[in-house]
This record gives structure tokens, sequence and C-alpha cells, in this order.
DNA sequence: CGGGAGCTTGAGGAGGATCAAATCATGTGG
DNA sequence: CCACATGATTTGATCCTCCTCAAGCTCCCG
């Protein structure tokens, strides 16, 4: 029985294995010994578009790992405005605030349909000095995450940020990007809802992006990238 | 003489005692045993204003406890500008980067007149499971740092930003606040040095602020804090 | 005294915010 | 199946902020 527990946290790993590479890195030093440890079910979650996956001031009591899709971390301004501080992408971990605070500091929502993979806090805890390396390298992700956001998405005119923008969302150079709505996308750049769906919509004009169905655009990636670059 | 080595480096933490209280958590958690396992000592450095304590790309030996003064993360956009990511304070860490990268992501360079406590990499991971729960908070000090950043200071007016950096940069009421040449300011709010230079000035005229000795000011942090919400 | 670096200020124009309305997509009930 | 309500996207018109280019200004140092 014991084995078919940790058969069964296998798969969920050779699961994890199918999302990319990234996804498997919290657990990449444990060995089948270590999985005996872990008694509770690592459950997959799957989020629609809009769901969220915490709030802020909600007590912690999980980590959860992006597998599939994208989330937005929010906060709220002094005026109450929100605004969107970094996107979590499949391989990365939302909440990692858990392992040192009682509460999240940050809204986790979906900007897309989105599959994460909920690790309980205890089971992290027991195994912390294993997956002491690893959370290193996701607490550096997280990191590099969030300054990407102000270095690429804060700055420059709204042309800039909504080519940048492109250019982050889909890695490969010939994959299809798939947008959300206008108003998140005015809250990670910084700019207007109304500036946001008035760039997107020049940019199909000019044919620097062709949507091919509903918010998922084809790209021009170099004209994109010299846009983002200057002007 | 081994008991030397170790009052030595105690006597580096009641120095850090004395640099305020969140210095001390790196390593809240250690013994007098495990200071008889770091051989290295502990250097303080003491920057001037504009000295880099970094560079991005360097290779990365050590990471830097901030006891006194600010320094600037930045890193470069595309257009080769330069774009300030992130400020640490007294108690923030730089560096943190070296403990799981070869080398440094951004320059980490003082604002003002900064001593920092050089940790080098090697006594780090010697100590490594003892220091876990402090390292974490590190980590997470820094994301928070960034998105502090990213929400209070590059988002909304000029007028905003730049009354939300004069309420950031002194914690107490009353407290004096040491600001930074025009160019950083710029660098950090995602606005020009012109404007910057225009509205510090402007805060000036309207007693927002008094200048009461080269870039250090007495607040009017009611009256900052009412544009830093909605104005 | 002269030069340089950083700060301040001016005038003009471009870009984005704001207010407002039209269009489009989706779902609901008659 | 259509009429209608709802919400998101797009577009328009106007105003204001901030960028740009440029010129003075202050302070410091050789």
């Amino acid at each position: 029985m014991k084995d078919n527990e940790i058969a069964a946290a296998w798969n969920g790993m050779a699961a994890c294995e199918r999302c990319g590479i990234r996804n498997l890195v919290l657990f990449a030093d444990l060995t089948n010994e270590d999985f005996s440890f872990i008694h509770l079910p690592i459950d997959d979650i799957w989020l629609p578009a809009g769901a969220s996956l915490y709030q802020p001031g909600q007590s912690s009591s999980a980590l959860f790992t992006v597998r599939e899709g994208l989330l937005k971390l929010e906060q709220y301004l002094p005026d109450g405005a929100q605004r969107i501080v970094s996107l979590l992408r499949p391989g990365d971990v939302a909440g990692l605030d858990a392992l040192v605070a009682a509460t999240y500091e940050h809204a986790a929502i979906a900007l897309q349909p989105t599959k994460v993979c909920r690790l309980p806090k205890d089971v992290v805890s027991r195994l912390s000095p294993k997956l002491h390396r690893q959370l290193m390298k996701k607490w550096h992700d997280a990191v590099l995450r969030s300054h990407e956001c102000t270095r690429e998405l804060s700055t420059g005119s709204a042309r800039q940020r909504i080519a940048r923008l492109f250019v982050l969302l889909a890695p490969g150079p010939d994959e299809l990007c798939r947008l959300f709505g206008r108003e998140d996308v005015g809250a990670l750049l910084g700019i207007t809802t109304q500036t946001a769906s008035r760039t997107v919509a020049e940019f199909k004009r000019a044919h620097l992006v062709r949507e091919v169905g509903p918010n998922l655009f084809r790209r021009d990636l170099e004209r994109l990238e010299k846009i983002a670059a200057e002007g």
C-alpha cells in the first residue's frame, strides 16, 4: 500500500515532467525513500481563467507549482487600485510566502486556464533539508520574475511595454501567444485599460500580431523586438 | 586562540546589533559552536556613495548584509538605458544570487555612504542548514522589496511616485530623509531626470519637504501620504 | 578663474489619461 | 429564434502630464 502511495507520487512527478523540464526541479534531489515521508497526496488543481488560488491575508497552507498556464500576483495601491507585481509561468512557484509567513501577501489569480500542483506546507517543512537547494532556486526565480516585470513591463512607452509583453509571453519564436483581458494588461504595464486596448488594436492593424483566435496571437517577433528595444 | 576568533565573530554580531534589529536575523539561529566553523573573517566594508559592490556578470564570491545606508540594484534595458529594480535598506541582503548562480545579475551600487558586511559564499554553504530559515526570510525580503518598487514607485503620476519615495525613504515620522541624485531618482521611478528634478523642486516650494542640508530633507509626512494615496 | 558635473528651469510637442460613446460577444428569458 | 441585458473591447475627442531639447544655474575642484 505504501508502495502505491509512492508510485502515485512518482506518477505525479512524471506528469510534471511532461509539463516541461523546469517543473521537475523542486523534487529533483529526492529519493524514493523521501517519498515515503509524503503522506498527503499532492493535488493537481485546474483553475479556469479568473479563478483565484489565494487572497492576500489568507492563512497560508500550501505552495503551488505552476504546471501550465499563467498566474498574476497582484497587490493593492494606497488608492485601492490594483497593480500586478509579477507573472508566474510554468515551473514557477506561487505562495513561497507560506514558508516564512502565516498569510499570503498577494492575490494569485489565473490569467489563463492554469494547472497547478498543490504542495502542503508541512510536506515541504518535513522535506526541508532535502529541498533546500531547489527552494533557493525557486526563490531566486521569484526575484527574477519580479525584476523582469519592473524592467521590461513598467518602463518606456506603452508601445514598448506591449511589444515586450508579446515577446515575453511565449518563449518559442514561432509559438502562438495567449493574451488576457485588457484590464489586466493595463494593471501589469502600469497603463490604462484604454491605452492597452488601443495599442493592441494598433499592433493588429500594423500586422505586428495577428489574432488567430480569441486572445490568441501569431507574432512578428522580429519587428516586435525592434519596437521593444527602442521606439 | 579559537575562542578569540569566536569572540571576534561575536563582536561582529554585536556591532550588527547596534545597526538595528534586522541585521541580527541571518545569524540568529547560530550557537557558539557554529561560529567555530567560521574561519574567514567577516569584513566590514564602507562604500562611498556611487561605489559599486558588484557588477552584473561578475563572478559571485560573497553576499552582503546592508548595515547602514542604501543600495540600488540596477539592470539594463534593451536600449542600453538603466533601470533600478530594487532598493536595499539596512537589514536587507545583497547578492543572494551568489547562492544559486555563478555570477551576479545586477549592479549593486551605493546611493548613499553605505556600510555592508561581507559574508563569503563558502561560509554560508558551510553553515547552510543552520541558516536555512533565516536565508528564506532574506529571500522573502528580496521579493518584498522588489514588489514594493513596482507597486509604489512605478505606478501613478510623477507627483505620486516622488511622494511615495519620500515616504519610503525614512521609516520614522519625524526622521530626516536622505535623497540621492536626480538621475537615480528617475531610473528608480521610471521617469526622466528632469521630471524628477522638477517635481522635487516643486515639493520644496510647496513646503512638502524642506531641504536642511545637501539632499537631506525634513518631510511633511501627512501631506505627502495624502498625495501618495491619490492626487 | 575656468571648467565640469549635477541641479533647476523654460518652451514646445507628443503621448497617455480621462470622459464618453459605439461596437461586439455572450448569455438569458420571452 | 429574437429581444434584451451585461460585460469587454474598441474608438473618438479633449485635456493634461510628462518627455524632449535647450539653456541657465550652483557648487566644487583643479
